[in-house]
DNA sequence: GCGATAAGGAACGCAAAGTATCTAAAGGCT
DNA sequence: AGCCTTTAGATACTTTGCGTTCCTTATCGC
């Protein structure tokens, strides 16, 4: 029985490096991630790593690309605030410590490689379909005149995902159930109100 | 003439050694910071810093608070818009990228190490002159009648300068005058109106 | 002045980054 | 099929910096 040692080369090895970067990530995190480790589990060597990826952190984006979460369909259940905080609730359980210490691990290194800091600030601020699950919902809200019609500034859009981002960091714990009910009642819905009111004077 | 050569101890000796590692901070920044050249500069040596902290992370964290800076006046424009735009443009151009940069790499760590998630959070979230100055700007536009009386939840306060961190972190820029324009026109003052607006419906 | 305390200095072991070198396997080409 | 270019895989090396240990000696309290 000959042990086939066939040897991976291109995309399947790329593949295979970054899964073994996203389970070393899932176990260890950002912080003791090792390239060492990685290309252990992948069956390779440094060398093969850093002939495609300039350093750990463009490595973990790549990883984390490659292992963005479907997005579920846009909560309904028929209240402004009823759909908010299911979408924020599953931002809070999605970005949960893994994610954060690597966004934080990632973040350090951007301040020293302007194209890490281009990979994430995209990754970050980019339209998401988060971004359009947002859009869905106050459009609902609108047609059930539950709010007047109201514009998202990009801004707005983004602005769930940047508070519970805000929030898990910089307590370094889940977000409570609490928080996400204050989020939304003391900050979000307060704001989207006020934008339709300004909006509509003018 | 003889040279004294004073061996510093205790405080004099701890503030030797923050005042170096501030500086070395300003310098280099976090990433780049080491404990090595911390010694060196405040003329100590590693042991002795061991001896005070637990690790980089809150050696820096240390320096940070002994480095403070003085909270200046509310400002006072004569609008609400006005002065939130002075108010977020002084965080603005406090959120330097030497402050991110240490906090980004004081958040990796803080994944690791209770104590520093602790402190940290403690100084993120806690009430400072900063929340102050957001009442009592919220506060004059109220007397002026350009707001109806608003009761501001601790979130709210918090928020000018968790919008302007997260801005800041995950642009890895300088905020723009055009960014924090669109903080105070697109999210901080409808959100004002809006809480105030809900409040008065009860 | 004496003893406890703690600073200063040097060196160590360790871990991991990133690099260099060599080999041999895979794939393309004729 | 056989050659040739590419590049994976393995190993080892240099460098850097952490955190620690050990020892000497200055300073302080008494």
């Amino acid at each position: 029985m000959t042990v086939t040692k066939s040897r991976r080369r291109g995309a399947e090895l790329e593949r295979a490096i970054l899964d073994a970067a996203w389970d070393e990530l899932r176990e260890v995190g950002y912080a003791r991630l090792t390239m060492e480790a990685v290309a252990a589990r992948a069956g390779t060597s440094k060398p093969v790593i850093y002939r495609r990826w300039g350093g750990r952190a463009e490595l973990v984006l790549a990883a984390w690309f490659r292992n963005l979460p479907a997005e579920p369909e846009p909560p309904d259940t028929g209240t402004l605030r009823g759909d908010l905080r299911t979408l924020f609730g599953r931002i809070a359980r999605r970005a949960d410590s893994m994610m954060n210490e690597m966004v934080a691990g990632v973040m350090g290194e951007a301040f020293r490689h302007p194209e890490v800091a281009a990979l994430l600030g995209e990754r970050l601020t980019n339209p998401t379909p988060l971004t359009e699950a947002v859009s869905t919902i106050v459009d609902k809200a609108v047609s059930r005149a539950e709010l007047p019609p109201v514009e998202l500034p990009h801004r707005v859009r983004r602005l769930p995902l940047d508070l519970i981002r805000n929030e898990s960091m910089t307590c370094g714990a889940p977000v409570s159930e609490e928080t996400v009910a204050s989020l939304v009642d003391d900050v979000y819905v307060p704001l989207l109100h006020g934008l339709a009111a300004l909006q509509e004077d003018g």
